[in-house]
RNA sequence: GGGCAUUUAGCUCAGUUGGUAGAGCGUUCGAUUCACAUUCGAAAGGUCACUGGUUCGAAUCCAGUAAUGCCCACCA
C-alpha cells in the first residue's frame, strides 16, 4: 500500500518529532486516575556543562521508565533542571575572566555575579537541547534550576529551619582549605593523590620525630608517646628545653593512645592547627591552637623569618636552617604519602582552623528524638528506600556511620547566601528567610549579612522536594513526592543521593525516593576511563546521534549495562544498534507494502489470528508482553531491551515475516505484531517506533499509546507447539544443506514421514518449500526409506532430502558419525543420571520425566541413524 | 590497613528461585536486484579463573586462592 525510504534516516525526523512531541503537551507530569503517579526527578546536571556519556546513560535510563509508565499509567513525571554547582562554575568563571587579566576581586562580588549569571544562561541553553536531543520525554514547563527564586525559598527556609532546631551552628574547627578556591571543602570533596616526597626525620630533645611537613612544626611543645612504649616510659609527664627551628621551646611529653609505637620512631609531637588528629588532641587536653599557615597557604608571623612565605616553597628553606642546626637526624627520600587535593582544582590541601556554619548530624532532633544520621539509616534499613543494586546499601551505611559534621559554608561568591545577618551591637547571629529590616535588639536598619554561601549539596540535597514547590502544600508535592526513582551514577551516592535523604527526611519528613537505580560509569574499549586527551577512544554521544541516531545510542548505552557495573562502550556498538533500527524500519516498511489502507482501519481480534503461524507469531507474542513488562518492573532494563531486539529480528523478521511471503500472509496479524513490538520497544527507541507510527493512521501518538497487556485469550500452545515442528524440519533441512555443500540454486527434492504431525506438514508445505529451498516435495504420514538420499531425523519425524548422483558417501557418513557421537555423549550423561538412584530418589518429578521423555527419543533417534550409517556405501 | 566488585566463545557482555552453556561483533563457508547487503542462510569456537565443600546434580550456593578494577580510611 505505501511506501516509505529504503533507509531510515535518523538525523531527518528527530529533531521534528521531538518538538511535536514537546508542543503536544506530551511530557506534561500529569495526575494518574488513582494513586500517587510515577515521578522522577533528573540529577540536574551542571549548568555548566555540555552532553557527556554520562548523562546520555542516565537520560535513557529515564527516559525509558517515564515513557513506559507514561503508557502502562496515562500519566507520569519526570522533571528537568539544572544545578548552579557553585565551586565548579564560580572556577570556570574565573578562568575566563583571566584570559582578560582580571581576577573576581578585580570585578567585585556584584560584578563577578552579573558575569556569573550571563555564562550559566548561555550554557544552560546549549545543555538543554543536548537533553531533548537524547529524546528526552521531561516536562520543561515544570523545569528548574537551583538558583530560582522558589528553591533559594526552599533553602533559606530549610537553613532557619535546621538553625532554630539547633542543628546548624557555628563552630571554629579545622576544615579542609583550598588556599587556590579559597574555601572550605566538605570530607568527601577532598581526593588523594599519591607523590613521592621526602620524609623528614628530625632530633627533637629526647626524641626523633618524623614528618612530611616540617614546616608545620615551629610551635610543636607536646610530644605523644603511646603509654605502653617502654622506650618512652621514662619520659611520661616530664618537660625539656629543646633547641628548636627559631630557638628554645618548652616541651612536655604526654602518653595517648593515639601514638602508634609501631609507626616512624614511636613518638610524635603534635600540630593542633594543621592536622585533624592533633586538634582533636588539642581539644582533649586543652593545648593552644596556633595558626602556622593562613587562608593563602602563606607561613604566619609566628615562623618568624619566614612569615609571608608559601609554606610548601619554604620547606626546603626551613629544613636547611635545621641542617645547620643539627636538628635533622637523616632524610628518607623515597617516602611516597598520599597527598590530599582538591577535588576541582587539584591544588594541595591545607587543613586549617576557621570558623564554618556545620549541620550537626548527631544531635536528636527535638520533636522526632533521632539524629539525622539515625533517621537517614533507619529509612535504608528499613526498606522504605530501597538501593539497586543492593550491595551498596552496605556503603551507604558505612558512610552514614562515620559521617562527622557536615561544613556547609563556602567562601564562594557564586552560590545561596547563607541567610544570617549581624548587626554591630552584638556578634550574635540574626537568621532569618527574608533580610531582616532592622536589627531586632537595638532597631539598627545597617546590616551585613554573612558573605560566604552554602556548599552546592545543601540545595541540590533538596532537589526532589524543592522543585515540586515546597514549602508550599502544592497539589505536586502530594501527588509526585516521595518520587518514585531517583537514578543516578554511583559515583554521586555519598555527594548526593545520602544528602538527599538527610534533608528530605529532615524538612518533609518523607524519604525522597523509593528506589535508587545507581548505574555504571561508562567506560572505553580498554576499560579505561574514557578522556577526551585519547580522541581515538573517547566518544562523544553528539557525534554518534549525529552520525547513528540517537536511538542507536541510546539502545548502545541500555543494553548490556547492569546496575552498579561499568560498561564499555565503542562505535562498532553503536553501529550495531543503528542496523537494528533499520531493521525495524524495513520490516515495516514490509508490512506496510502489503496492506490495503481498509487494513489499517480493520479492528484487531481473536478471530483475526487464522493460521497456525499466526497463533504461533500471537502466542509467542504474549509471552513477550508479559516477559518486558516484568523486567523493565525489575529494573532489567538490559534484559527487556534485548529480549524485544531478539525477538523482533529473528522471531517476528526471520519466521514470521518470512512465513508471510506469498500465499499466507494475514494483514491484520502483521500489523497486530508490528503495532505491539512498536509500543514495547518505544521506551528504549522512541524515534524510530513514533515515525513509523505515523504512517499507521492511528489517531494518538505512539508516545500516549497504551502499554500492552498480556491477554490469556490470545495463547495457541497447542498450534505454537505444531509450527515449532515446521520450523526445527526447516532449519535441519537448510542446516544439513551448508553441511553438504548443496548449493541453495539446487532445488533438491525432499520426503517428509511427518507421523501424528502429517496435516500441519501438509498445510505448511509451500512455506517449508520456499524456506528450505526445496524443490519437489512429499509429505506423507510413513513410508520406505528413499534409496540415495540423506536422513534428518527429528522427533517423530523423518526427512529424506533426496540426493541421486550428488550424495558424497564420504562427507554423508562424516555427519552422520558426527551426529550419532553427539546424540550418543547426551544419551550417556542422560542414562547415567537416570542410573543415579539419588536422583530418581531426590530431583522433583517434572525433571525426571523430562530426561525419560528425552531418553526415549534420542534412544530411537540413534537406533536409526545407525541403521542409516550401516546401509550407506 | 578495611571493604566491595569482576573473572563465561578471539573481543564486548547476558545468564534470579541449582536441571546437556547464550547474544552481538569478529572469523569461515554459501547466497546479488526478495522489506532490509545497515541483508539472508549455515558453521566453527567454551574444564563458565583456580582448589576444595554442600548436593542426585553447581557457571549458579559455601569456603579458600589468584589476577584485575573500584570505594573507604589515612599515619604523625
Amino acid at each position: 500500500m505505501k511506501e516509505i525510504p529504503k533507509t531510515y534516516e535518523a538525523t531527518e525526523y528527530e529533531s521534528k518529532i521531538y518538538k511535536k512531541w514537546e508542543a503536544s503537551g506530551a511530557f506534561k507530569g500529569k495526575y494518574k486516575a488513582k494513586g500517587k503517579t510515577f515521578s522522577i526527578a533528573m540529577p540536574p546536571p551542571n549548568a555548566t556543562g555540555t552532553l557527556h556519556l554520562g548523562h546520555a546513560v542516565m537520560l535513557a535510563i529515564q527516559d525509558i521508565m517515564t515513557r513506559y509508565h507514561r503508557m502502562k499509567d496515562g500519566a507520569a513525571l519526570w522533571l528537568p533542571g539544572t544545578d548552579h554547582a557553585s565551586i565548579a562554575t564560580q572556577n570556570k568563571v574565573e578562568q575566563l575572566i583571566a584570559k582578560e587579566g582580571l581576577t573576581r576581586h578585580d570585578l567585585g562580588r556584584e560584578k563577578f555575579l552579573k558575569r556569573t549569571a550571563e555564562f550559566v544562561a548561555n550554557s544552560q541553553n546549549i545543555i538543554k537541547n543536548q537533553i531533548r536531543s537524547m529524546g528526552s520525554s521531561c516536562d520543561w514547563s515544570r523545569e528548574r534550576y537551583t538558583l530560582d527564586a522558589d528553591l533559594s525559598l526552599a533553602v533559606r527556609t530549610v537553613f532557619k529551619s535546621m538553625y532554630e532546631d539547633g542543628l546548624i551552628y557555628r563552630g571554629y574547627r579545622i576544615v579542609n582549605w583550598c588556599p587556590r578556591c579559597k574555601s572550605t571543602l566538605a570530607d568527601d570533596e577532598v581526593e588523594y593523590k599519591e607523590k613521592k616526597g621526602k620524609f623528614y626525620f628530625m632530633k627533637y630533645g629526647p626524641v626523633i620525630i618524623g614528618t612530611a611537613r616540617p614546616e608545620t612544626k615551629f610551635l610543636d611543645k607536646v610530644i605523644v608517646v603511646h603509654p605502653d612504649d617502654k622506650r618512652y616510659k621514662k619520659y611520661i609527664g616530664k618537660s625539656f628545653d629543646i633547641p628548636w627551628i627559631n630557638g628554645k621551646v618548652k616541651a612536655t611529653v604526654i602518653a595517648d593512645k593515639s601514638s602508634d609505637p609501631e609507626f616512624g620512631t614511636g613518638a610524635m609531637t603534635i600540630t593542633p592547627a594543621h592536622s585533624f588528629i592533633d586538634f582533636d588532641l588539642a581539644k582533649k587536653y586543652g593545648f593552644e591552637v596556633v595558626k602556622i599557615i593562613d587562608e593563602n597557604g602563606n607561613l604566619t608571623d609566628v615562623t618568624g623569618e619566614f612569615a609571608g612565605m608559601n609554606a610548601h616553597e619554604a620547606r626546603e628553606k626551613i629544613v636547611e636552617k635545621m641542617e645547620k642546626h643539627g636538628l635533622i637526624d637523616h632524610i628518607d627520600e623515597n617516602y611516597t604519602h598520599n597527598l590530599s587535593v582538591c577535588y576541582r582544582c587539584g591544588t594541595a590541601i591545607e587543613p586549617l582552623p576557621s570558623d564554618q556554619w556545620f549541620i550537626n548530624v548527631d544531635k536528636k532532633l527535638p520533636k522526632r528524638g533521632k539524629s539525622l544520621k539515625q533517621m537517614s539509616i533507619e529509612a535504608v534499613k528499613s526498606k522504605k528506600i530501597k538501593i539497586l543494586p543492593d550491595r551498596f546499601e552496605k556503603i551507604y551505611f558505612h558512610w552514614m556511620n562515620n559521617l562527622h559534621d557536615w561544613c556547609i559554608s563556602r567562601q564562594l561568591w557564586f552560590g545561596h547566601q547563607i541567610p544570617v545577618w549581624y548587626c554591630d551591637c552584638s556578634k550574635d547571629p540574626i537568621v532569618a528567610i527574608e533580610p531582616p529590616k532592622h536589627c531586632p535588639k537595638c532597631k539598627n536598619t545597617k546590616l551585613r549579612q554573612d558573605p560566604d554561601t552554602l556548599d552546592t549539596w545543601f540545595s541540590s540535597g533538596l532537589w526532589t522536594f524543592s522543585t515540586l514547590g515546597w514549602p508550599k502544600k502544592t497539589d505536586d508535592m502530594k501527588h509526585f513526592h516521595p518520587t518514585s526513582v531517583m537514578e543516578t551514577g554511583y559515583d554521586i551516592l555519598f555527594f548526593w543521593i545520602a544528602r538527599m535523604i538527610i534533608m528530605s527526611l529532615y524538612a518533609t519528613n518523607e524519604i525522597p525516593f523509593e528506589t535508587v537505580y545507581l548505574h555504571g560509569l561508562i567506560r572505553d574499549k580498554f576499560g579505561n576511563k574514557m578522556s577526551k586527551s585519547k580522541p581515538e577512544t573517547c566518544i562523544d554521544p553528539l557525534d554518534m546521534i549525529e552520525k547513528y541516531g540517537t536511538d542507536s545510542v541510546r539502545l548502545s548505552l541500555v543494553i548490556g549495562g547492569t546496575p552498579g557495573n561499568d560498561m564499555r562502550l565503542y562505535e562498532e556498538k553503536i553501529a550495531g544498534y543503528r542496523n537494528f533500527v533499520n531493521k525495524i524500519w524495513n520490516a515495516s516498511r514490509f508490512v506496510l507494502m502489503n496492506l490495503e489502507s481498509k487494513d489499517l482501519k480493520a479492528k484487531f481480534t481473536k478471530s483475526s489470528v487464522k493460521s497456525t503461524a499466526d497463533k504461533w507469531m500471537v502466542d509467542h507474542l504474549q509471552h513477550l508482553i508479559k516477559h518486558t513488562t516484568e523486567l523493565i518492573d525489575e529494573f532489567r532494563f538490559s534484559e527487556a531491551g534485548n529480549n524485544t531486539y531478539d525477538f523482533f529480528w529473528s522471531i517476528f523478521c526471520d519466521w514470521y515475516l518470512e512465513i508471510s511471503k506469498g500465499e499466507h500472509k494475514n494483514p491484520a496479524v502483521l500489523l497486530y505484531t508490528l503495532k505491539t513490538l512498536l509500543k514495547l520497544l518505544h521506551p528504549f527507541m522512541p524515534f524510530v517506533t513514533e515515525q513509523i507510527w505515523s504512517t499507521l493512521d492511528e489517531k494518538k501518538m505512539l508516545i500516549l499509546e497504551e502499554w500492552p497487556k498480556f491477554d490469556k485469550f490470545l495463547m495457541f500452545k497447542k498450534e505454537e507447539d505444531l509450527m515449532q515442528n515446521v520450523i526445527s524440519a526447516i532449519s535441519e533441512i537448510r542446516s544439513t544443506r551448508a553441511d553438504l555443500h548443496i548449493n541453495n540454486s539446487v532445488k533438491i527434492p525432499v520426503t517428509i514421514y511427518a507421523g501424528t504431525k502429517t496435516a500441519i506438514f501438509k498445510e505448511k508445505a509451500e512455506i517449508i518449500k520456499r524456506m528450505a529451498q526445496i524443490g519437489e516435495l512429499n509429505i506423507e504420514k510413513t513410508g520406505k526409506p528413499i534409496p540415495s538420499s540423506v536422513r534428518i531425523f527429528l522427533s517423530g519425524i523423518e526427512i529424506y532430502i533426496s540426493l541421486a548422483g550428488i550424495i558424497n558417501v564420504q562427507e554423508e557418513r562424516a555427519r552422520i558419525e558426527k551426529d550419532i557421537k553427539e546424540k550418543q555423549g547426551f544419551l550417556n550423561t542422560l542414562e547415567s543420571r537416570l542410573n543415579n538412584k539419588g536422583f530418581i530418589a531426590k530431583a522433583p518429578k517434572e525433571v525426571i520425566e523430562k530426561e525419560k521423555a528425552q531418553q526415549k527419543a534420542i534412544t530411537e533417534m540413534l537406533k536409526k541413524l545407525n541403521l542409516y550409517k550401516n546401509a550407506l556405501n
